[in-house]
DNA sequence: CAAGAAACGCGCAGAATTCAACACGAGCCA
DNA sequence: TGGCTCGTGTTGAATTCTGCGCGTTTCTTG
């Protein structure tokens, strides 16, 4: 077991059960504990979590933890989205993303694009894209949010409010019929509405766990979106649910 | 195998498991470790992945902190300029930083602060201080370069028009006392003055490589800043010139 | 409050990994 | 044929990771 897979290990364990023992992650993984205490240590050095006798507790919030641990998780079902989202995308268009692990593996696969120009609120992507040459990038600007990499606020929609863009990719944490697209943060839930709000057309990509579920914010309901990108897994049931509302969905 | 062969299978690897373990690939292509590890290394250059000691994981699920600044040209004088610029940051204040290897540096120095504001046009900067959640980070918006990872443009001086700073930071390519800071790139000069613009103190930091340079892009007077800190490694005789126009340097 | 137990930090040595440098062979072209 | 480049493998030094032992700190329990 490398030391990635034990640093993923805990920090799923942390985000499942809010702490973890130094004895479980010598039992569960096969190293000794002066192992773990250093990958602890580590883990401490970047504020993510805080050590404890015997073990460590999540650092702060822990339902939402920094991208680059987690989007490990139904990677494959991403790639496939992300594929066919990419080729939603017309070459010379201005497209919106916002954040999030899905969308983050679509910014990947536009990389090779020629003259795009791509309006995103999310650092992750930003990063991703910055060093392209080929696209040109716009970052919306905002308050940081140190759980999503997401800028959000007035700073955020105020910078929108100038720019028209072609077409927006939305990642989401909750797709429901009833209460629509939500996310758990009610901040970045208004700023994601505000760069829908610019685009004439919206496409929301998610992998299938998060049909049915409802977060916190409401973004925007079912309607104000015009496609729906998922992976193969979803539930028969809930994909019938969300098309008899109207919004075309797209198995990939 | 060719290597267009063993790059998909990595990258395959990859995007199923998140990660790869060098031997795991010699096991399944049969080619030497040293040949892997070009391998990996050349996907690094692509950034499709991050190296790891044994393997290489998806990029983005890396564990360390953000992209280490290869750039370790006078890595030494830079610490130290950052921790005296650190010196300079009371708690509890709202600064600006615009972006460069020296003020990243500085960045870094301020991780560990209680309740800091810090606003900026530097993706490397954000990326740096994003994860932290004892500061609040605001990100100005704005095009990004590629060159030099930070946000210009109209757009990031309508962000910067609302706020005001307690001090701002500012990093350098050339000082001279006929024309004053500079740097390389004209749309990066103008913003970053729209930045000074609305601070009440201005501290510039730049290795001493940087006096009597003159970059092609002048960003504002040595009058305009308050202080230069800089490191003991700067000529004499520039040091003089630049005090004898009214300008407080501090060697470190 | 005190004693025992558990956990921690530190230093060290062995193992694994990486890097830099060089050697070898295939393919290409003059 | 000879020389060249490119990709690959090998070697040895340097770096990093890991596990163990020991003294110290912290927690628990009576």
């Amino acid at each position: 077991m490398r030391q990635s897979d034990r640093i993923n290990h805990i920090i799923t364990q942390l985000s499942v059960n809010g702490s973890v023992g130094v004895g479980d992650l010598v039992d569960a993984m096969g190293v000794s504990a002066a192992t773990i205490r250093r990958d602890l240590a580590l883990l401490e050095g970047q504020r993510l979590l805080a050590r404890t006798h015997g073990g460590a507790v999540a650092h702060g919030v822990l339902y939402e933890l920094p991208l680059r641990y987690r989007s490990a998780d139904r990677h494959e079902q991403k790639s496939r989205i992300a594929r066919a989202a990419a080729g939603r995308v017309a070459d010379g268009a201005a497209i919106g993303m916002t954040g999030g692990t899905t969308t983050t593996e679509v910014a990947r696969a536009l990389t090779d694009r020629r003259r795009l120009t791509v309006v995103t609120n999310s650092l992750s992507i930003a990063s991703e894209l910055a060093i392209r040459p080929n696209l040109k990038l716009v970052v919306t600007g905002g308050v940081a949010r140190p759980e999503s990499y997401e800028l959000v606020g007035p700073l955020a929609e105020g910078a929108l409010a100038t720019l028209n863009l072609d077409l927006v990719l939305v990642g989401v944490d909750g797709i429901s019929v009833e209460q629509g697209f939500t996310t758990h943060h009610d901040v970045e839930a208004h700023t994601n509405h505000a760069l829908i709000a610019r685009a004439r057309r919206v496409v929301v990509v998610a992998d299938s766990s998060k049909l049915g579920q409802i977060a916190f914010a409401r973004i925007c309901g079912l309607g104000d979106a015009d496609e729906l990108i998922t992976d193969r897994d979803a539930d028969a049931a809930e994909v019938e649910a969300v098309r008899a509302a109207g919004l075309e969905v797209t198995l990939v």
